[in-house]
RNA sequence: GCCCUCGUAGCUCAGUGGAUAGAGCAUUUGCUUGCGGAGCAAAGGGCCGUGCGUUCGAAUCGCACCGAGGGCGCCA
């Protein structure tokens, strides 16, 4: 936040070293300060003298970095906005002047409230594809990352200055359809869903494939109802609708709770046909190999293409041998028609990391066919949700955590919860609070690991409201604001801070002030880590401040700063959870 | 066989090549006078998988190995 300062140092620091002629760096490499109590910057001395020894001066490197370090302390002073310098172990520290500093920070937030992190946009379009249920199956555990996910860095990018169109591209026509349509054909024609929708289908899917095991007469049904399908066969069209719709239904209602929204819905079906004509140019055009003659489907042997030696992206597959389309054919269709309903920077897709390999294969290939916005389509994997054990969730196994059943015990835990802590919250304000944390305690574990790494889901912690979770966040902002209710008159105006800063103040403004910064880096990386790890600091930070620093009893010029902190504070901690799509409540 | 991830405290995880590797949970122990104790504070607990290298400096970068997971021609 302090970007100005941070360039007048480098400005000077670069004057010193010319005129003492050492050799200059590119970049200072800044760190905040890591002692407690020190609130500032400071830079290593150590590159610029290592340049010097490898120019081939005789000098011991970390000697010569406190040098050098002394010498840019006594050249600098002390300068504008930093109350003191100093040289250590080789390093340049530089304390900013607190009061000036951490006013500044106050001012800032409370001038652009829910817009404080915000950047101002510059003309890039990114798609972001996220959530892609099948429908004719289950949803579950497994399935709220990506949704939340996606949900999250649509926002963040958002937040950080992209336009950002959100995709859903649905599963509604595959092998696993088929095998449901079939199940439901020939055993439950008729049935209408019940109240648990999903469950019902998953089961009806389940069940079908557990028919279907090592039967060749039943699996040769299956390929007839496809065929069927692919010739558009009324009846089959039919009850396609009409059960894909039972699912569409459900979906809506999902995200509806999950508060998760999309600008575009695409859906697999409707990318089969134009998906076959891309593998019928790519034949024509030699991208593509039909075997169907000896009984192969059409390939893209993509090494070959790309004449490498050793195996990598391998072949594939973008046809059946019966000609029909597999979600190959179907992929390379959407990409092209991305770029063409939308002037796309990048086209991000957030698919789990077992499809790797399937995203490398299509955008090698669209990039061999000369696509020229080939390779700014990305895949951004993130690992799956697994039950204790290891045990992978898969439908077809019945080994799944429903979502809805989730969300109803969680909101039922956090109810008690808040009957036992708030008791006299209206019962509308108990159900109010009962949603905001139990799905906020839901949301956050998954938004607060690394995407490369397993979240494994068990209902004690899914349901523990204690720690490094949402609720503790949501608390931090319920104590904000229920100092600044008190309030009755208007947040005094900024003025100038006389007293000395306590320890615990300084920590919760730093956090503020990384917040910017933090959205910047989530964007750049795709890494809603940054924000739930920055955002739980904060509360923690505010927690800390709560306890040692009184507001509404302290003096007068204190207390008008501390509200003003407290109102910079919860509206910080609003808008990073904001970001998270998790709910800041009033009261819990 | 080839490719991709991951390996940090008992457990779950953070950790921009930089100073003394940090949280939460669990364990033990304090905090009633202050705006909400869903909180705060303290203690114990670490060959950062192993080895070699690059570097002034490695949990972080490179290579090899060990261990776990995932992927690899008509599933999605």
């Amino acid at each position: 936040m302090f970007e100005r300062e941070q360039q007048a140092i480098e400005d000077q620091i670069r004057e010193y070293l010319a005129s003492h002629s050492i050799p200059e760096l590119d970049d200072f490499h800044w760190n905040p300060i890591p002692f407690a109590g020190g609130w500032g910057i400071s830079t290593p001395c150590f590159p610029l003298a290592a340049l010097e020894a490898r120019a081939g001066k005789k000098i011991n490197v970390p000697q010569r970095a406190q040098e050098i370090a002394s010498g840019l302390a006594e050249h600098l002073g002390i300068p504008e906005g930093f109350s003191g310098v100093e040289a250590l172990n080789g390093y340049l520290n530089l304390f900013y002047s607190s009061a000036e500093f951490s006013r500044r920070v106050v001012d800032r937030v409370l001038e652009e409230g829910a817009d404080f992190g915000r950047q101002a946009p510059f003309g890039k379009q990114v798609m972001v594809e996220f959530s892609n249920p099948n429908t004719h199956k289950a949803f579950h555990v497994g399935h709220l990352r990506s949704a939340i996910l996606g949900e999250s860095i649509a926002r963040i990018l958002a937040f950080a200055g992209y336009d950002v169109v959100r995709a859903n591209y649905i599963g509604d026509m595959g092998l696993h359809v088929i095998k449901w349509l079939w199940n439901y054909q020939r055993y439950h024609l008729g049935e209408k869903p019940p109240a648990d929708t999903t469950k019902w289908m998953g089961d009806l899917y389940s069940e079908a494939i557990k028919r279907l095991e090592g039967d060749p007469e039943l699996e040769a049904e299956v390929r007839e109802l496809y065929s069927r399908w692919d010739r558009r066969d009324p009846e089959v069209v039919a009850l396609w609708e009409e059960t894909r719709q039972w699912s569409l239904d459900h979906f809506e209602k999902i995200y509806q709770i999950l508060d998760i929204h999309f600008d575009r819905w695409y859906s697999n079906s409707e990318m089969e046909q134009p998906g076959k004509m891309v593998v019928e140019q790519f034949i024509e055009e030699g991208i593509a190999e039909d075997e169907r003659p000896t009984g192969g489907p059409v390939i893209v042997r993509i090494d070959d293409k790309l004449g490498l030696e050793k195996e990598k992206y391998r072949v594939l597959v973008v046809l059946r041998s019966d000609g029909t389309a597999l979600y190959a054919t179907e992929d390379l269709a959407l990409a092209i028609k991305k770029f063409s309903d939308y002037n796309l920077y990048s086209s991000i897709y957030i698919v789990d990391v077992r499809q790797s390999l399937h995203f490398e294969q299509v955008f090698k290939t669209l990039e061999i066919a000369g696509y020229p916005w080939a390779t700014r389509s990305q895949h951004l994997p993130y690992e799956v949700v697994n039950l204790p054990g290891n045990v992978v969730m898969a439908s077809r196994d019945g080994t799944i955590v429903l979502l809805e059943g989730l969300i109803d015990e969680s909101q039922e835990r956090a109810l008690e919860i808040v009957e036992e802590k708030n008791p006299s919250l209206s019962d509308e304000q108990k159900e109010d609070v009962a949603r905001a944390v139990g799905l906020g305690a839901l949301k956050y574990p998954m938004l607060a690991r690394d995407n490369t790494k397993i979240v494994t889901f068990d209902w004690e912690s899914a349901l523990d409201f204690n720690g490094q979770a949402a609720p503790y966040i949501q608390y931090a902002h319920v104590r904000a604001n229920s100092i600044l209710r008190r309030l009755e008159d208007p947040l005094p105006d900024s003025a100038p801070i006389e007293h000395e800063l306590d320890p615990a103040e300084i920590q919760l403004i730093d956090a503020i002030s990384r917040f910017p910064g933090e959205v910047q880096r989530a964007a750049a990386e795709y890494k809603t880590l940054h924000i739930t790890n920055l955002t739980f600091d904060l509360a923690r930070s505010f927690n800390d401040f709560y306890k040692q620093c009184p507001v509404l009893k302290a003096d007068p010029d204190i207390r008008a700063y501390r509200l003003r902190l407290v109102a910079a504070a919860r509206q910080t901690i609003a808008n990073a959870l904001n970001l998270l799509s998790i709910l800041a409540p009033e009261v819990m």
